[in-house]
DNA sequence: TACTGGTACGAAAACGTTTTCGTGTTGAAA
DNA sequence: TTTCAACACGAAAACGTTTTCGTACCAGTA
């Protein structure tokens, strides 16, 4: 159980100064070529590696960034993540997760602890709860101390920072032109209550179709969902008294439900309904039939946050530029649960 | 945009040393009452915390665990973290989470980055590359610095140290002899090729069951996927020229195309073939029929993977002591896959 | 008065690096 | 012989903490 070996170590060992041995293992032309062969072969041979705290205590920068999202059991998000771990690691980076459980609090908790030192930057997909609250004091700290921020999904606009989201109303919009497009008459939606904001813009979206295409919108055939906990029931319970040949549902689950209730009241999907999601996860691929969807490129959302984050880490001159907004476009990846 | 408070800046405006504000901070009875208020009222106003790289070079430690997963798209997986997240927090620790991808040149790269200083122990399952390879000396080397280190599910034998693992045979058997129970004859199974340790237990599970009930074990009837990536035709290759009344297959994927593939020969299930997979995860919840499986309950794994690291952690004097494999027991889910 | 002891604070070392700025030694030019 | 670069290396500061030790001051005691 030999202790990590360090500068001062190899130097007591090789009869010479730390400045030299950190000299030599970084190439300095000050070191002779001799005793710079003999302190790198001592340094491998005991596979000497720098320590990282150290470093970033010196270099004031840690090379990591933090990610903070509300759970990480959703398949959305772990597409996020794949795409930030690789271009972070590509450009030197790591990535420290945290869960904020979509809990305000834990969400305060857990980017404080990491702004103290042990990330350069940020990037978020804040917590239900605070937009809920609407309460950014955290997030205007965090921006407020000089440290980049990136935000995508979803997103606040009343902080001002790098953001990345995908075009939720235009993606909702082209679902449901798709629905019309199929023929469909009357067209239902299954949101979220308005405070999600991207249960918002994309109940926009659908707004937009209808009206786009001369349809009354009949706010009866809009579900709202309270409590995702009870989102099964509640869907069971709406489409049991109305009648609908197409269906937008904002997200995956709710899709799902919506299609085992309308097999159960004895329709069938696609003939009788025509069910289009959000949120292209695995149960969209293998679910029978299997969910045509709005598609939302998690890990190209991931990789251009990163980008942008990395960016502004590197920049640190101009670092007070303009911010950017990305938008990712959507796409329509048609399956089974709708007409051909 | 103004810059984290240090001590030292707390110190030169209140015209005291750093080590007075140090010692104020921190209630120590060497600062008279006078002065410890004023110092914390002024970094209460001001907001100091603590810079986390300067405590953790101090301390030499770091207060985070590192996980490494050989990926994160995967639902088990992402209940794990969930299980560790939690009881970490709890105990004032964070998480750094690196995936392999399966690789084993990125685990050996994410782990010796974060072996410098990163973080106090390791909780990692192992990539598939890594059991295929055998090459184990980037997980040596970690314990031989004597830093803690945590295997679980997928671990290895060879490798000294705490582990946590479910019981995959015992898993396995129970639910082929669920199969044998509900009148099965000629039972199958999906498994994969032998190197990955879990599918080679699981598929000794199966052939204990078969042997304890004095049914001949029918090699033909066991298919070894070789290639992840194209299974679902591997599988329907495999059953479209075998005639099985019950299947077992060792993940989820597995299970629902094979579900797919019997119902494609016109059979129906649970009526003429009973399925049963591994793994619980949400595609097992909402496949219709949806999917009797083995459960792996994935967050209590993590939880005792995370304590049991952390009680390594905390247990300075001792920490050589015997390693411990806690066994977390499976459970089988009922769902429509089988009769009832 | 001289000593003791307590109080309240500061100096400095330490954690492991990197980097700036010396400085001693050499060989060659003047 | 003296002077001056060039060379090769070391000392020390810095990053932001905590902690040990030292010490100035004062009051009380002998």
């Amino acid at each position: 159980m030999k202790k990590k070996l360090t500068l001062k170590q190899i130097a007591r060992e090789l009869d010479v100064s730390v400045s030299t041995v950190s000299k030599a293992l970084r190439d300095s032309a000050e070191i002779s070529e001799d005793t710079r062969q003999k302190i790198k072969a001592f340094a491998k041979l005991y596979n000497y590696k720098p320590n990282n705290i150290a470093l970033s205590l010196k270099n004031r920068k840690t090379k990591t960034i933090g990610v903070i999202i509300p759970e990480i059991v959703h398949h959305f998000f772990t597409t996020v993540i794949s795409g930030i771990e690789q271009v972070a690691n590509e450009r030197g980076y790591h990535v420290i997760i945290c869960m904020s459980n979509n809990s305000f609090d834990k969400e305060v908790i857990n980017m404080e602890l990491l702004a103290n030192g042990s990330t350069d930057g940020f990037i978020i997909s804040v917590a239900k709860e605070t937009q809920q609250k609407q309460d950014y004091h955290h997030l205007n700290e965090v921006v407020n101390q000089g440290m980049p921020l990136v935000m995508f999904d979803r997103v606040i606009d009343e902080i001002n920072c790098d953001k990345v989201i995908i075009d939720d109303t235009i993606g909702a919009k082209k679902a449901v032109q798709k629905l019309i497009d199929l023929g469909s008459k009357n067209i239902g939606i299954i949101t979220t209550v308005d405070y999600v904001s991207v249960g918002k813009l994309r109940t926009e979206g659908y707004y937009k179709a209808l009206r786009e295409n001369n349809i009354e919108v009949n706010e009866d055939l809009i579900l709202r969902v309270e409590d995702f906990d009870r989102s099964e029931e509640e869907i069971k319970a709406f489409l049991s008294q109305r009648k609908v040949d197409g269906l937008f549902a904002v997200n995956e689950h709710f899709a799902i439900y919506a299609i085992k209730a309308v097999q159960e009241q004895g329709l069938k999907v696609p003939e009788d309904v025509s069910v289009i999601g959000f949120t292209d996860g695995e149960l969209s691929k293998q679910f029978m039939p299997s969910l045509t969807t709005v598609s939302q490129h998690g890990a190209e959302m991931g990789a251009q946050a990163a980008r942008l984050l990395i960016r502004k880490l590197e920049n640190t001159e101009m670092e007070e530029g303009p911010h950017q907004t990305i938008i990712i476009e959507t796409g329509l990846v048609e399956r089974n649960s709708t007409k051909h």
